[in-house]
DNA sequence: GCACATACCTGCACGCGTGTAGGTAGACTT
DNA sequence: AAGTCTACCTACACGCGTGCAGGTATGTGC
């Protein structure tokens, strides 16, 4: 929102407007997708016109890969650091899961998901971006897999790829089920990231037991 | 594909053209979604042009409903039918796993994660569509956890309406996640279908390890 | 075999959305 | 304080996709 603008520096103007309207394209896109959303909803959304989009974006694809690199920082520093901090591979995976359900409420996680089924299978420089940052994001879980059945902690299983790209979905869909759930999703989460990964359940003797 | 056209009754062909518009917008939706399909590249697709789809479906609308009908139906008679013939909850729910893993193949399954994907938040009839399915769908496996844990076979745990979402959530994230890949999927799938029910995995000692 | 119905096609009007050009008001320079 | 630069807006041209109308050819009842 332009507020109501109490002199400011043009290089502050400049970055507000940008962030107003990066958050409103995440939203749009989120819950729109990339086609079907409309840049003058978008510049609406933040407060601005689709001119003040056009004078910070050069065009709808390069806003889009803006956000996908801002929804990844934002993923990055939230969930995947925090999970690097555990020192052991299987509570760094379960840490992630945990991460990634509380980053779910704020439906930004939604982002990747509604990009990556709406762009797999054609070859757009918006989905080959969402690809890499999801492979990337693979990669690390595949390793953690790997690096957990080496010292024990996770039983084996079908390929580390494979195990990663389904730890992965997994995430993800259970984000979009649970968005904006109860703490639930949190245990919802870790239990099915265990049963991925082919670990017993935890010895929860305490859960609520119906609806 | 309109064939040779070797001399058949007129409800041959609408039936012939009726069906192959109908994969083909499928195929269409699976990959693109609704809203960026184009009605000219589904015709074109199916061997005909837009004419013929405007004859037979009143509006891309109603084209796309029967396509959600069709999947639908292909999902219940492919993987529900055969689950419930299946005595035990339990296993019914690992028969469902399996199925879905199976149809998977013939990525008609996406065409429920795409149109879910973006229709969720909107109010269009499409998006009502198939949130009946998936509702209706998530009320049988509710049921089934119930009913499993009421025999002892799937031990307590988060509210059936959640699990049974999260559930239906991995059924459909494994089951992009592993399109068209070799039969480990099923074994994949039976991991997280457990791991999502709070079950311990099967005693598994011959497992592949690495890739 | 003639009139009719139906499967299917081509061409047009309209709406919607993107990208661009030209204009205004406020910030920086000297 | 005058000039320039920049954030932002409004107005237009263009493409694309839907839905409809009018046409041809092929099956169907009498």
């Amino acid at each position: 929102m332009p507020e109501s603008t109490p002199r400011r520096t043009q290089a502050e103007r400049r970055a507000a407007t940008r962030a107003a309207l990066l958050e409103a394209a995440a939203r749009g896109l989120s819950s729109h997708g990339y086609a079907n959303l409309a840049l003058e909803r978008v510049a609406r959304d933040a407060g601005y016109s689709r001119g003040a989009l056009y004078h910070l974006f050069a065009d709808k694809e390069e806003l889009a890969l803006a956000v996908v690199d801002w929804v990844s920082e934002l993923w990055d520093s939230e969930v995947l650091q925090p999970a690097r901090a555990e020192g052991e591979p299987l509570t760094s995976l379960l840490s992630m899961a945990r991460g990634h359900a509380r980053l779910c409420r704020h439906d930004v996680a939604r982002v990747m998901l509604t990009l990556e089924v709406e762009f797999t299978g054609q070859d757009h420089p918006v989905g080959s971006a969402i690809a890499a940052v999801v492979e990337q994001l693979e990669s690390e879980i595949a390793e953690l897999i790997a690096a957990g059945r080496r010292n024990g902690s996770i039983p084996p299983g079908p390929p580390q790829r494979l195990t990663a790209a389904a730890f992965m979905g997994v995430l993800e869909s259970i984000g979009i089920a649970l968005a904006g759930q109860a703490p639930h999703d949190v245990e919802l989460m870790e239990r099915a990231a265990r049963g991925v990964l082919g670990i017993a359940p935890a010895t929860d003797a305490g859960a609520p037991t119906g609806d």
